[in-house]
DNA sequence: GCTTTTCGTTTAATATCTTAGACGATCTAA
DNA sequence: TTAGATCGTCTAAGATATTAAACGAAAAGC
């Protein structure tokens, strides 16, 4: 664990002013449940954690979501960005030479035949979309698929795995947009 | 539980494209263990839970707090583009209908000859650029100005008045994005 | 056709969590 | 001082989760 999940537990217990027994006989567990987890003797089922927060009470969502403050930006460009480069047979023209401080990105991308941006599919922070301008292009985001052509376009959240592969044989253009960029 | 942990990790599992044995491998628990959670024949401990999400990787707060919420819709046929603020001279075609909550706008636009987008050059706080396909533009953002043709681009700060025209005899294609949407 | 791989599932054995109950410490009231 | 109440902790026994290995089904290669 990556936090403090006794610690945690205890402060939201004591902040509602409950000790371990009367919080256990809300809960439905016993108090030595409550109390070896607080002190990290044991790493409760999510079944006997649920019951404990139903007794404070707290959601699941909330309780994890507790104290993490500022959100630390991981997933910033982390990962596979540049893996894109199926090589000579995606290229990528970019609206602008400096990124620095922009909040958006803009390519003017081509696809030659079979191109493919790879089987580990992409993920980073951010949104994007484009509109696909000649050819044919397959675009699979998370569990949906679907061959664009001309005029076509498409729009998600970056976060979620994608892939772009031309399955025609003819090249693919695209102009596409993100936010904030990712290369 | 008041949801179902185990649908909700084979969700997550499966918009990964991961398969039971190769989530298992990457978290350090056997395959096994995530069939029996996904059917809730188990509820898992949570130094187990984790360590499955850290294989995704996702974190607990995220994996708790995910939307069940209806999904976006991704991909849009050029007939589904939404139009917008359609002037006989100038048709903007939106990727996607609601811009609530995104942080990204593209359009498909298309400048008839002579359209103009107005002495009273425009002003807005963003950033946007594009890429011309077909046709001329002539582009003013400040005090310059110049005319773009296919496969030229541009950008700049929306706050800086901006103005375009099509000065020639034919229709002018653009892609174009804006962030944060201005419309 | 056939083999090989991969998929999710199942099961017996093992590891871990949870309980029931007892323990000492602390506080309050008689 | 004493008895009673409440606190958090601890331990053995029972309940549950996890592992390691095997299974049949389905897809991929030859």
């Amino acid at each position: 664990m990556d936090f403090d999940l006794g610690a945690r537990l205890r402060a939201v217990r004591e902040l509602q002013g409950l000790s371990q027994r009367e919080l256990a006989k809300r809960a439905g567990v016993t108090n030595g449940t409550i109390s070896l987890i607080e002190q990290n003797r044991v790493s409760p089922s999510l079944s006997s954690l649920k019951k404990v927060l139903d007794g404070i009470p707290m959601s699941l969502a909330d309780f994890f979501a507790l104290n993490t403050g500022p959100r630390p930006k991981i997933f910033f460009g982390r990962d596979e960005l540049l893996e894109i480069g199926g090589g000579a047979a995606i290229s990528y023209r970019q609206v602008g030479h400096d990124l620095a401080g922009r909040g958006l990105q803009i390519l003017h991308e081509r696809y030659a035949p079979g191109a493919d941006t790879g089987k580990a599919m992409l993920r980073h922070a951010a949104e994007e979309g484009g509109v696909v301008l000649k050819g044919e292009l397959e675009i699979t985001v998370g569990d949906q698929r679907r061959v664009l052509g001309p005029g076509d376009a498409y729009y998600f959240d970056s976060r979620t795995p994608h892939r772009f592969r031309n399955l025609g044989d003819e090249p693919c253009e695209v102009v596409s947009a993100c936010t904030p960029p990712s290369f």
